[in-house]
DNA sequence: AAACACATTGTACTTTCGGACAGGTTCATT
DNA sequence: AATGAACCTGTCCGAAAGTACAATGTGTTT
Protein backbone atom coordinates (compact mmCIF):
# COMPACT_ATOMS: atom_id res chain seq x y z
CA UNK A 1 0.00 0.00 0.00
CA UNK A 2 1.42 3.27 -1.07
CA UNK A 3 2.35 6.20 1.36
CA UNK A 4 1.88 9.79 0.80
CA UNK A 5 2.39 12.08 2.74
CA UNK A 6 0.64 15.57 3.61
CA UNK A 7 3.54 18.09 4.60
CA UNK A 8 3.44 22.13 3.55
CA UNK A 9 6.63 22.04 2.30
CA UNK A 10 5.62 19.30 -0.61
CA UNK A 11 8.82 17.24 0.25
CA UNK A 12 9.44 13.82 2.17
CA UNK A 13 11.77 14.00 5.39
CA UNK A 14 14.50 11.46 5.17
CA UNK A 15 13.05 9.58 7.56
CA UNK A 16 10.15 9.02 5.62
CA UNK A 17 12.26 8.18 2.53
CA UNK A 18 13.98 5.75 4.29
CA UNK A 19 10.63 3.98 5.56
CA UNK A 20 8.62 4.00 2.27
CA UNK A 21 10.91 4.33 -0.39
CA UNK A 22 8.06 5.05 -2.55
CA UNK A 23 6.34 7.22 -1.15
CA UNK A 24 4.93 10.50 -2.31
CA UNK A 25 4.15 14.15 -0.97
CA UNK A 26 1.48 16.16 -1.23
CA UNK A 27 1.08 19.81 -0.31
CA UNK A 28 -2.35 20.09 0.84
CA UNK A 29 -5.50 17.66 2.05
CA UNK A 30 -7.73 18.60 -1.16
CA UNK A 31 -4.75 17.88 -3.59
CA UNK A 32 -4.79 13.93 -2.11
CA UNK A 33 -7.97 13.87 -4.34
CA UNK A 34 -5.23 13.94 -7.70
CA UNK A 35 -3.53 10.78 -6.40
CA UNK A 36 -4.35 7.65 -8.64
CA UNK A 37 -7.58 6.62 -7.21
CA UNK A 38 -7.25 2.92 -7.80
CA UNK A 39 -4.95 1.74 -5.36
CA UNK A 40 -5.16 2.04 -1.33
CA UNK A 41 -3.51 4.42 0.01
CA UNK A 42 -2.35 5.61 3.71
CA UNK A 43 -2.76 9.35 4.11
CA UNK A 44 -0.02 10.88 6.40
CA UNK A 45 -0.55 14.42 7.88
CA UNK A 46 2.52 16.05 9.30
CA UNK A 47 0.30 18.52 11.28
CA UNK A 48 3.81 20.06 12.57
CA UNK A 49 3.26 23.51 11.26
CA UNK A 50 -0.71 23.22 11.57
CA UNK A 51 -2.39 25.36 14.43
CA UNK A 52 -3.88 22.95 16.91
CA UNK A 53 -7.38 24.87 16.48
CA UNK A 54 -6.93 24.04 12.64
CA UNK A 55 -5.67 20.24 13.17
CA UNK A 56 -9.45 18.61 13.62
CA UNK A 57 -10.56 20.10 10.79
CA UNK A 58 -7.58 18.64 8.58
CA UNK A 59 -7.64 15.16 9.80
CA UNK A 60 -11.61 15.59 8.76
CA UNK A 61 -10.75 16.54 5.33
CA UNK A 62 -8.46 14.18 5.34
CA UNK A 63 -10.57 10.85 6.29
CA UNK A 64 -13.37 11.87 4.31
CA UNK A 65 -11.04 10.76 1.14
CA UNK A 66 -11.66 7.25 2.39
CA UNK A 67 -7.93 6.34 3.10
CA UNK A 68 -6.80 5.62 6.85
CA UNK A 69 -5.47 8.46 8.04
CA UNK A 70 -2.19 8.98 10.36
CA UNK A 71 -1.65 12.49 12.06
CA UNK A 72 1.67 13.48 13.02
CA UNK A 73 2.46 15.61 15.58
CA UNK A 74 5.30 17.44 17.45
CA UNK A 75 4.30 16.82 20.55
CA UNK A 76 1.25 14.00 21.37
CA UNK A 77 -1.22 14.82 23.71
CA UNK A 78 -4.10 13.11 25.19
CA UNK A 79 -6.56 15.71 24.85
CA UNK A 80 -5.75 16.08 20.89
CA UNK A 81 -5.53 12.17 20.27
CA UNK A 82 -9.08 11.85 21.71
CA UNK A 83 -10.47 14.47 19.67
CA UNK A 84 -8.51 13.21 16.51
CA UNK A 85 -9.08 9.53 16.99
CA UNK A 86 -12.55 10.31 17.18
CA UNK A 87 -12.57 12.08 14.29
CA UNK A 88 -11.80 9.14 12.31
CA UNK A 89 -7.91 8.93 11.92
CA UNK A 90 -6.34 5.59 12.84
CA UNK A 91 -3.14 6.67 13.74
CA UNK A 92 -1.54 9.11 16.21
CA UNK A 93 2.25 9.67 16.39
CA UNK A 94 5.59 11.85 17.36
CA UNK A 95 6.25 13.93 13.56
CA UNK A 96 9.73 12.87 14.38
CA UNK A 97 9.14 8.79 14.49
CA UNK A 98 12.02 6.88 13.31
CA UNK A 99 11.74 4.92 10.04
CA UNK A 100 10.92 1.43 12.14
CA UNK A 101 7.89 3.11 13.99
CA UNK A 102 7.06 4.37 10.58
CA UNK A 103 6.59 1.05 9.14
CA UNK A 104 5.25 -0.26 12.40
CA UNK A 105 2.45 2.30 12.30
CA UNK A 106 1.98 1.44 8.78
CA UNK A 107 1.19 -2.42 9.36
CA UNK A 108 -1.34 -1.76 11.73
CA UNK A 109 -3.03 0.97 9.95
CA UNK A 110 -3.32 -0.77 7.26
CA UNK A 111 -4.75 -3.83 8.61
CA UNK A 112 -7.41 -1.60 10.06
CA UNK A 113 -5.93 -1.26 13.49
CA UNK A 114 -5.39 1.95 15.30
CA UNK A 115 -2.18 3.51 16.84
CA UNK A 116 -0.78 5.79 19.31
CA UNK A 117 1.96 5.83 21.65
CA UNK A 118 1.66 2.79 23.98
CA UNK A 119 2.16 4.73 27.12
CA UNK A 120 -0.83 6.96 25.92
CA UNK A 121 -2.66 3.46 24.98
CA UNK A 122 -2.08 2.19 28.38
CA UNK A 123 -3.64 5.55 29.60
CA UNK A 124 -6.40 4.79 27.98
CA UNK A 125 -6.99 1.30 29.53
CA UNK A 126 -6.83 3.04 32.46
CA UNK A 127 -8.98 5.40 31.78
CA UNK A 128 -12.06 3.03 30.27
CA UNK A 129 -11.11 0.49 32.71
CA UNK A 130 -14.25 1.70 35.34
CA UNK A 131 -16.78 1.86 32.30
CA UNK A 132 -16.49 -0.74 31.23
CA UNK A 133 -16.20 -2.81 34.27
CA UNK A 134 -19.63 -2.01 34.04
CA UNK A 135 -20.16 -4.07 30.88
CA UNK A 136 -18.06 -6.78 32.53
CA UNK A 137 -20.80 -7.23 35.20
CA UNK A 138 -23.32 -8.35 32.68
CA UNK A 139 -21.28 -11.38 31.93
CA UNK A 140 -20.91 -12.06 35.53
CA UNK A 141 -23.08 -14.80 34.80
CA UNK A 142 -20.25 -16.28 32.41
CA UNK A 143 -18.58 -17.02 35.41
CA UNK A 144 -21.08 -19.16 36.77
CA UNK A 145 -20.67 -21.55 33.99
CA UNK A 146 -18.10 -24.53 34.83
CA UNK A 147 -14.72 -24.52 32.91
CA UNK A 148 -15.88 -26.83 30.61
CA UNK A 149 -19.58 -24.90 29.67
CA UNK A 150 -16.99 -22.04 29.06
CA UNK A 151 -15.73 -23.34 26.60
CA UNK A 152 -18.84 -24.91 24.50
CA UNK A 153 -20.09 -21.27 24.80
CA UNK A 154 -17.50 -20.03 23.25
CA UNK A 155 -17.37 -22.17 20.67
CA UNK A 156 -21.43 -21.74 19.96
CA UNK A 157 -20.48 -18.34 20.11
CA UNK A 158 -17.65 -18.60 17.00
CA UNK A 159 -21.24 -20.25 15.20
CA UNK A 160 -19.83 -23.73 15.38
CA UNK A 161 -22.56 -26.77 15.49
CA UNK A 162 -22.38 -29.61 17.65
CA UNK A 163 -20.38 -31.74 15.67
CA UNK A 164 -17.60 -29.25 15.36
CA UNK A 165 -17.84 -28.59 19.33
CA UNK A 166 -17.41 -32.26 19.89
CA UNK A 167 -14.16 -32.43 17.36
CA UNK A 168 -12.59 -29.45 18.82
CA UNK A 169 -13.27 -31.00 22.24
CA UNK A 170 -12.73 -34.24 21.64
CA UNK A 171 -16.01 -35.11 23.21
CA UNK A 172 -19.57 -37.05 22.26
CA UNK A 173 -21.90 -34.56 20.51
CA UNK A 174 -24.27 -36.07 23.23
CA UNK A 175 -21.66 -34.90 25.86
CA UNK A 176 -21.96 -31.55 24.37
CA UNK A 177 -25.60 -31.34 24.49
CA UNK A 178 -25.76 -32.03 27.87
CA UNK A 179 -23.22 -28.77 28.38
CA UNK A 180 -25.46 -26.86 26.49
CA UNK A 181 -28.87 -27.80 28.27
CA UNK A 182 -26.45 -26.58 31.27
CA UNK A 183 -25.46 -23.75 29.88
CA UNK A 184 -28.87 -22.14 28.66
CA UNK A 185 -30.33 -23.11 31.76
CA UNK A 186 -27.72 -20.56 33.90
CA UNK A 187 -27.42 -17.89 31.19
CA UNK A 188 -31.35 -18.13 30.70
CA UNK A 189 -30.62 -18.52 26.81
CA UNK A 190 -33.38 -20.26 24.43
CA UNK A 191 -31.15 -21.70 22.18
CA UNK A 192 -27.69 -21.19 20.32
CA UNK A 193 -28.89 -18.38 18.49
CA UNK A 194 -29.77 -16.01 21.50
CA UNK A 195 -26.35 -17.80 23.41
CA UNK A 196 -24.27 -16.57 20.77
CA UNK A 197 -25.20 -13.26 20.68
CA UNK A 198 -25.16 -12.76 24.14
CA UNK A 199 -21.63 -14.09 24.29
CA UNK A 200 -21.04 -11.39 22.29
CA UNK A 201 -22.80 -8.14 24.43
CA UNK A 202 -25.74 -8.24 21.48
CA UNK A 203 -29.02 -7.70 23.27
CA UNK A 204 -31.97 -10.29 21.88
CA UNK A 205 -35.51 -9.20 21.39
CA UNK A 206 -37.34 -12.49 21.72
CA UNK A 207 -36.63 -14.02 25.13
CA UNK A 208 -38.04 -17.27 26.57
CA UNK A 209 -41.66 -17.56 27.27
CA UNK B 1 13.72 -11.27 19.79
CA UNK B 2 12.76 -15.42 20.56
CA UNK B 3 9.29 -16.48 20.93
CA UNK B 4 8.10 -19.10 23.19
CA UNK B 5 5.02 -20.71 23.21
CA UNK B 6 3.16 -22.55 25.92
CA UNK B 7 0.84 -24.46 24.64
CA UNK B 8 -0.20 -27.59 26.15
CA UNK B 9 0.20 -30.00 23.11
CA UNK B 10 3.82 -28.76 23.15
CA UNK B 11 3.74 -28.80 19.90
CA UNK B 12 4.16 -25.50 17.48
CA UNK B 13 0.97 -25.10 15.39
CA UNK B 14 1.64 -24.04 11.57
CA UNK B 15 1.05 -20.48 11.96
CA UNK B 16 3.27 -19.89 15.01
CA UNK B 17 6.43 -21.90 12.84
CA UNK B 18 5.09 -19.76 9.80
CA UNK B 19 5.54 -16.55 11.68
CA UNK B 20 8.41 -17.09 14.04
CA UNK B 21 10.55 -20.10 12.13
CA UNK B 22 12.69 -20.18 15.19
CA UNK B 23 10.16 -20.52 17.89
CA UNK B 24 10.24 -22.56 20.81
CA UNK B 25 7.29 -24.96 22.38
CA UNK B 26 7.08 -25.25 26.11
CA UNK B 27 3.84 -27.15 27.67
CA UNK B 28 3.38 -24.87 30.82
CA UNK B 29 4.35 -21.92 32.35
CA UNK B 30 6.59 -23.15 35.35
CA UNK B 31 8.64 -24.75 31.98
CA UNK B 32 9.17 -21.11 31.09
CA UNK B 33 12.55 -20.91 33.75
CA UNK B 34 13.82 -23.50 32.40
CA UNK B 35 14.48 -21.40 28.94
CA UNK B 36 17.55 -19.85 28.91
CA UNK B 37 17.67 -16.67 30.16
CA UNK B 38 20.18 -14.50 28.78
CA UNK B 39 18.00 -13.36 25.85
CA UNK B 40 15.29 -11.56 25.54
CA UNK B 41 11.91 -13.68 24.54
CA UNK B 42 8.37 -13.15 23.89
CA UNK B 43 5.98 -15.18 25.67
CA UNK B 44 2.85 -16.30 23.95
CA UNK B 45 -0.07 -18.36 26.04
CA UNK B 46 -2.08 -20.49 24.06
CA UNK B 47 -5.55 -20.36 26.38
CA UNK B 48 -7.20 -22.18 24.09
CA UNK B 49 -7.90 -25.28 26.09
CA UNK B 50 -7.33 -23.64 29.65
CA UNK B 51 -10.61 -23.05 31.32
CA UNK B 52 -11.69 -19.19 31.48
CA UNK B 53 -11.00 -19.18 35.89
CA UNK B 54 -7.56 -20.61 35.34
CA UNK B 55 -6.27 -17.72 32.44
CA UNK B 56 -6.11 -14.90 34.77
CA UNK B 57 -3.45 -16.95 36.95
CA UNK B 58 -1.68 -18.43 34.22
CA UNK B 59 -1.33 -15.01 33.05
CA UNK B 60 0.09 -13.65 35.76
CA UNK B 61 2.10 -16.67 36.30
CA UNK B 62 3.43 -16.04 32.64
CA UNK B 63 4.32 -12.42 33.34
CA UNK B 64 6.29 -12.85 36.77
CA UNK B 65 8.64 -14.33 34.46
CA UNK B 66 9.45 -10.74 33.13
CA UNK B 67 8.73 -11.44 29.15
CA UNK B 68 6.22 -9.41 27.28
CA UNK B 69 3.12 -11.87 27.48
CA UNK B 70 0.51 -12.14 24.24
CA UNK B 71 -2.59 -14.31 25.31
CA UNK B 72 -4.44 -16.20 22.50
CA UNK B 73 -7.87 -17.27 23.42
CA UNK B 74 -10.47 -18.68 20.84
CA UNK B 75 -13.06 -15.93 21.53
CA UNK B 76 -11.74 -12.65 22.67
CA UNK B 77 -13.95 -11.12 25.28
CA UNK B 78 -13.82 -7.14 26.80
CA UNK B 79 -13.87 -8.00 30.16
CA UNK B 80 -11.54 -10.51 29.79
CA UNK B 81 -8.97 -8.43 27.97
CA UNK B 82 -9.12 -5.69 30.94
CA UNK B 83 -8.50 -8.36 33.38
CA UNK B 84 -5.45 -10.04 31.28
CA UNK B 85 -4.01 -6.33 30.94
CA UNK B 86 -4.48 -5.40 33.92
CA UNK B 87 -2.49 -8.24 35.21
CA UNK B 88 0.29 -7.14 33.06
CA UNK B 89 -0.04 -8.65 29.98
CA UNK B 90 0.81 -6.93 26.66
CA UNK B 91 -0.68 -8.75 23.71
CA UNK B 92 -4.46 -10.14 23.76
CA UNK B 93 -5.27 -11.91 20.43
CA UNK B 94 -7.07 -14.98 18.68
CA UNK B 95 -5.40 -18.18 19.03
CA UNK B 96 -6.09 -18.68 15.07
CA UNK B 97 -4.24 -15.39 13.91
CA UNK B 98 -2.83 -15.12 11.33
CA UNK B 99 0.89 -15.58 10.98
CA UNK B 100 1.34 -11.70 9.54
CA UNK B 101 -0.98 -10.81 12.20
CA UNK B 102 1.33 -12.53 14.98
CA UNK B 103 4.61 -10.63 13.49
CA UNK B 104 2.84 -7.33 14.01
CA UNK B 105 1.87 -8.01 17.70
CA UNK B 106 5.07 -9.50 18.41
CA UNK B 107 6.47 -6.14 16.77
CA UNK B 108 4.02 -4.06 18.76
CA UNK B 109 4.82 -5.68 22.30
CA UNK B 110 8.57 -6.44 21.92
CA UNK B 111 8.54 -2.53 21.94
CA UNK B 112 6.85 -2.11 24.83
CA UNK B 113 2.93 -1.39 23.00
CA UNK B 114 0.06 -3.20 23.98
CA UNK B 115 -1.88 -5.07 21.00
CA UNK B 116 -5.57 -6.36 21.20
CA UNK B 117 -7.77 -6.93 18.30
CA UNK B 118 -8.29 -3.25 16.64
CA UNK B 119 -12.58 -3.15 17.17
CA UNK B 120 -11.95 -4.28 20.73
CA UNK B 121 -9.43 -0.88 21.16
CA UNK B 122 -12.17 1.44 19.05
CA UNK B 123 -14.57 -0.06 21.80
CA UNK B 124 -12.26 0.68 24.54
CA UNK B 125 -11.14 4.42 23.21
CA UNK B 126 -15.35 4.73 22.61
CA UNK B 127 -15.93 4.19 25.85
CA UNK B 128 -13.41 6.48 26.88
CA UNK B 129 -14.48 9.41 24.80
CA UNK B 130 -17.84 8.76 26.20
CA UNK B 131 -18.91 9.07 22.55
CA UNK B 132 -20.88 6.16 22.09
CA UNK B 133 -19.88 5.35 18.70
CA UNK B 134 -22.30 2.97 17.46
CA UNK B 135 -20.65 3.22 13.79
CA UNK B 136 -22.91 0.53 12.04
CA UNK B 137 -20.70 -0.16 9.10
CA UNK B 138 -22.51 -0.85 6.08
CA UNK B 139 -22.62 -4.34 5.21
CA UNK B 140 -22.10 -4.52 1.59
CA UNK B 141 -22.96 -7.45 0.98
CA UNK B 142 -26.24 -7.04 3.36
CA UNK B 143 -27.42 -4.43 0.01
CA UNK B 144 -27.54 -7.97 -2.08
CA UNK B 145 -30.41 -9.14 0.52
CA UNK B 146 -33.93 -7.95 -1.30
CA UNK B 147 -36.41 -5.95 0.84
CA UNK B 148 -37.96 -9.04 2.68
CA UNK B 149 -34.84 -10.73 3.09
CA UNK B 150 -33.59 -7.96 4.91
CA UNK B 151 -36.35 -8.03 7.24
CA UNK B 152 -36.16 -11.46 7.92
CA UNK B 153 -32.08 -11.31 8.61
CA UNK B 154 -32.47 -8.58 10.87
CA UNK B 155 -35.09 -10.81 12.81
CA UNK B 156 -32.58 -13.35 12.90
CA UNK B 157 -30.00 -11.35 14.51
CA UNK B 158 -32.21 -9.92 17.26
CA UNK B 159 -32.47 -13.84 18.13
CA UNK B 160 -36.19 -14.59 16.42
CA UNK B 161 -36.75 -18.26 15.58
CA UNK B 162 -38.55 -18.72 12.45
CA UNK B 163 -42.44 -18.92 14.05
CA UNK B 164 -41.68 -15.69 15.63
CA UNK B 165 -39.99 -14.54 12.20
CA UNK B 166 -43.60 -15.43 10.35
CA UNK B 167 -45.83 -13.70 13.06
CA UNK B 168 -44.22 -10.85 13.17
CA UNK B 169 -44.16 -10.16 9.23
CA UNK B 170 -47.36 -12.11 8.92
CA UNK B 171 -46.56 -14.47 6.78
CA UNK B 172 -45.98 -18.41 6.80
CA UNK B 173 -43.06 -19.87 8.22
CA UNK B 174 -42.29 -21.42 5.47
CA UNK B 175 -41.69 -18.50 3.36
CA UNK B 176 -39.16 -17.53 6.25
CA UNK B 177 -37.66 -20.56 5.35
CA UNK B 178 -37.03 -19.85 1.46
CA UNK B 179 -35.98 -16.25 2.85
CA UNK B 180 -33.84 -17.85 4.98
CA UNK B 181 -32.25 -19.98 2.33
CA UNK B 182 -31.69 -17.23 -0.21
CA UNK B 183 -30.21 -15.34 2.31
CA UNK B 184 -28.17 -18.16 3.42
CA UNK B 185 -27.08 -18.62 -0.45
CA UNK B 186 -26.18 -14.60 -1.03
CA UNK B 187 -24.16 -14.27 1.91
CA UNK B 188 -22.29 -17.45 2.69
CA UNK B 189 -23.72 -18.26 5.70
CA UNK B 190 -24.02 -21.83 7.20
CA UNK B 191 -26.95 -21.45 9.35
CA UNK B 192 -29.00 -18.65 11.01
CA UNK B 193 -26.31 -18.77 13.91
CA UNK B 194 -23.40 -17.84 11.53
CA UNK B 195 -25.90 -15.37 9.87
CA UNK B 196 -26.96 -13.89 13.15
CA UNK B 197 -23.16 -12.90 14.12
CA UNK B 198 -22.39 -12.04 10.45
CA UNK B 199 -25.29 -9.57 11.09
CA UNK B 200 -23.63 -8.14 14.45
CA UNK B 201 -20.20 -7.76 12.61
CA UNK B 202 -18.38 -10.52 14.50
CA UNK B 203 -16.34 -13.08 12.96
CA UNK B 204 -16.98 -16.48 12.83
CA UNK B 205 -14.88 -19.53 12.73
CA UNK B 206 -16.28 -22.19 11.26
CA UNK B 207 -17.06 -21.39 7.16
CA UNK B 208 -19.15 -23.73 5.52
CA UNK B 209 -17.90 -26.81 3.57
C1' DA C 1 -46.48 -9.36 -24.92
C1' DA C 2 -42.51 -11.36 -22.90
C1' DA C 3 -39.03 -11.52 -19.56
C1' DC C 4 -37.74 -10.88 -15.10
C1' DA C 5 -37.29 -10.10 -10.10
C1' DC C 6 -39.76 -10.57 -6.05
C1' DA C 7 -42.83 -12.49 -2.72
C1' DT C 8 -45.49 -16.16 -1.34
C1' DT C 9 -46.93 -21.01 -0.22
C1' DG C 10 -47.31 -26.02 -0.67
C1' DT C 11 -45.55 -31.09 0.08
C1' DA C 12 -42.02 -33.99 1.37
C1' DC C 13 -37.70 -35.02 3.12
C1' DT C 14 -33.15 -35.03 5.86
C1' DT C 15 -30.53 -33.11 9.34
C1' DT C 16 -29.83 -30.80 13.50
C1' DC C 17 -31.12 -29.44 17.90
C1' DG C 18 -32.70 -29.82 22.51
C1' DG C 19 -34.74 -32.27 26.24
C1' DA C 20 -36.07 -36.49 29.12
C1' DC C 21 -34.35 -40.35 31.34
C1' DA C 22 -30.60 -43.11 32.91
C1' DG C 23 -26.48 -44.08 33.81
C1' DG C 24 -21.02 -44.01 34.35
C1' DT C 25 -16.23 -41.92 36.03
C1' DT C 26 -13.04 -38.91 38.58
C1' DC C 27 -11.73 -35.95 42.16
C1' DA C 28 -12.05 -33.05 46.08
C1' DT C 29 -14.39 -32.28 50.31
C1' DT C 30 -16.58 -33.79 54.48
C1' DA D 1 -16.46 -43.92 53.65
C1' DA D 2 -19.59 -40.71 51.93
C1' DT D 3 -21.18 -36.80 49.61
C1' DG D 4 -21.26 -33.81 45.88
C1' DA D 5 -19.66 -31.44 41.81
C1' DA D 6 -17.93 -31.77 37.40
C1' DC D 7 -17.45 -34.45 33.47
C1' DC D 8 -18.74 -37.91 30.16
C1' DT D 9 -21.96 -41.06 27.55
C1' DG D 10 -25.99 -43.77 26.02
C1' DT D 11 -30.96 -44.24 23.94
C1' DC D 12 -35.13 -42.22 22.68
C1' DC D 13 -38.12 -38.72 20.95
C1' DG D 14 -40.21 -34.49 19.47
C1' DA D 15 -39.45 -29.99 17.71
C1' DA D 16 -37.02 -26.98 14.86
C1' DA D 17 -34.30 -26.01 11.04
C1' DG D 18 -32.96 -26.45 6.37
C1' DT D 19 -33.33 -28.29 1.49
C1' DA D 20 -35.47 -30.01 -2.92
C1' DC D 21 -38.95 -29.52 -6.19
C1' DA D 22 -42.92 -27.14 -7.64
C1' DA D 23 -46.21 -23.59 -8.10
C1' DT D 24 -48.88 -19.00 -8.05
C1' DG D 25 -49.35 -14.06 -8.11
C1' DT D 26 -47.54 -9.41 -8.37
C1' DG D 27 -45.27 -6.01 -10.18
C1' DT D 28 -41.54 -3.79 -13.43
C1' DT D 29 -38.70 -3.72 -17.37
C1' DT D 30 -37.72 -4.59 -22.19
Amino acid sequence: MPQVFVTPQNTLRERWREAFPEAVAVAEVPHLSTVPSAEQYSVWLDLGAVPVAERLAQARAACACGYPVVAMVPLPREGEAFSLLSAGIQGYCHVEAASGQLQEIAQVVTRGGLWMPPTMLQRFLAVSTRSVAAVQLGMAEFDELTGREQMVAEQVALGASNREIAEKLEITERTVKAHLSAIFAKLGARDRVQLALKMNNIPTQHKKG
